[in-house]
RNA sequence: GCCGGGGUGGGGCAGCCUGGCAGCCUGGGGGCCUGUGGAGCCCCAGACCCGGGUUCAAAUCCCGGCCCCGGCCCCA
């Protein structure tokens, strides 16, 4: 009975966990460099996490169920709601801002597409307990240099926005809880459809008049942002928010990111309060990654009211890119393999295999047996050894190794005493 | 939820319209090679999604089902 993995679940092969561990190395690697520590949270999580801070839809795009005790259970779908509620729990243990990051899988039960998938891998970070301009500058960074990091630095564009403006907008009209989401919902949908559409679509909502002040924002996209402080006359939180995003803009700009206003750009996520963005490569239709300011969050889940902002990048999709953009990391030769001219020698190229990974070098052997000096070669050359050893009657007599060098294809005699620092020399 | 495209050896495809011995590439095992030449030549193993129907005969035509891929919606 064949079975196979389940819808939008993959087999990851080593082929792609290589470039996969090489991107998840160079992300690390600028979190750490910023400051950022790992924690680690349970894959598994109450439903009420998640609940509390979206409608009860968002049910459907989760794995939820219950436990053997009745509980409501949900398989992470991000991190961010893990990571505020730890921070609830426990960041009065910490000197401020408290800086995390992590990488682990999440799951959403939406029907698979390209790059989207049931489980999919995520790393991010979250900087709680500060609000500056540069606090969301530098989340922003994390994204723009590990984009930076894996080669794709080049067609790299950070889309920003500020939540806030629109919301502020929205609040002062009256336009509550349900009503608002719709209304970004629509907003989000620039650039995707027709402008008339969504035109006719908030007008719907809201009205004509208010409708087409809303439109009056998208206009401004990519241009300095002042130009927008006519479009909020009257809108006092707006206008503060605007002034936030000014500062975010600018202080992103000095580190050297290419940064586009969007202001229809206001991501699914309730729990935003502010800053939003999010990264593109040019050619590659989805981001690679998003986040924002979610100032609200830690309050929500019982603890100080704390400033926070965060991002997270698709491992995969940032893997795909890579190697669609053909930046490919290299794979490159390593270790020995060493064939026996005849079956009798096995045991003996075992023990050296053994003694060479017990000296810290990659070393093996064909285990099947009976396959003819040529079959190993061919093996060890098409398995991504560097070094093939040549082990036969003659060189045990001799006391020497024969050893290829499978990268230059030269092939010279070792003697027994010299093997191990005459591979290391080679493998270093 | 809606709309397309598909299910044929391990992977990728052709064959289907016009029913008649199931083919190609790649991958796997082996030989030429009685000690290694990244090659070449040769051999071997391995498949028509499931169930009905039509027919002398079904991968091919008809009906039903299941599954996969992609697009829309959604996307924390």
């Amino acid at each position: 009975m064949p079975v196979r993995t389940l819808r939008g679940f993959r087999d990851l092969l080593p082929n792609y966990l290589e470039d996969f561990r090489w991107v998840e190395s160079r992300a690390r690697a600028v979190f750490e460099r910023a400051g950022y520590r790992e924690v680690l949270t349970p894959t598994v999580e109450p439903f009420e996490l998640y609940e509390e801070k979206e409608g009860e839809q968002i049910e459907e795009s989760m794995f939820v169920f219950e436990d053997k005790a009745g509980r409501r259970v949900a398989l992470r779908p991000e991190f961010t709601a893990s990571l505020a509620r730890l921070f609830a729990f426990m960041g009065g243990e910490f000197k401020l801002p408290v800086k995390w990051y992590y990488v682990g899988n999440v799951f959403r039960y939406d029907e698979p597409q390209r790059m989207r998938y049931r489980e999919f891998w995520q790393a991010g970070a979250e900087l709680m307990g500060a609000s500056t301009p540069e606090s969301d500058a530098e989340i922003m960074s994390l994204a723009w240099n590990t984009l930076r990091d894996v080669g794709l630095g080049e067609g790299a564009l950070i889309r920003l926005n500020n939540v806030g403006i629109v919301k502020s907008m929205l609040e002062a009209w009256g336009v509550s809880g349900e009503m608002q989401s719709r209304v970004l919902t629509w907003m989000d949908k620039l650039g995707k459809v027709e402008r008339s559409e969504v035109e006719r679509g908030l007008a719907e909502l809201l009205g004509e008049e208010r409708g087409s002040r809303l439109m009056g924002l998208v206009d401004v996209e990519g241009e300095d942002p002042s130009e927008l402080e006519p479009v909020l006359r009257g809108f006092e939180g707006s206008v503060e928010a605007l002034k936030n995003l000014e500062e975010v803009y600018d202080a992103a700009r000095a580190v050297g990111m290419r940064v586009r206003l969007t202001p229809f750009l206001v991501r699914g996520l309730a729990y935003y309060t502010g800053t939003v963005f999010e990264a593109f490569v040019e050619d590659i239709p989805y981001a690679l990654g998003g986040g924002g300011r979610y100032d609200g969050l830690v309050a929500e889940y019982g603890g100080p009211p704390t400033p926070a902002t965060g991002l997270s990048l698709g491992l995969d999709r940032i893997v795909d890119a890579v190697r669609e953009k053909g930046v490919r990391v290299k794979r490159e030769r390593s270790g020995v393999f060493v064939a026996v001219v005849s079956d009798d020698l096995r045991r003996r190229a075992f023990v050296l295999v053994e003694s060479l990974r017990a000296a810290g070098i990659r070393a093996d052997l064909d285990l099947r047996g009976g396959r003819s000096l040529s079959k190993q070669a061919e093996y060890a050359d098409r398995t991504g050894w560097r070094y093939v050893i040549f082990l036969g009657p003659k060189e045990v007599e001799r006391g020497v190794y024969v050893v290829k060098d499978l990268e230059s294809w030269e092939q010279l005699e070792v003697p027994e005493g010299g093997l191990l620092d005459f591979l290391r020399a080679g493998l270093d």
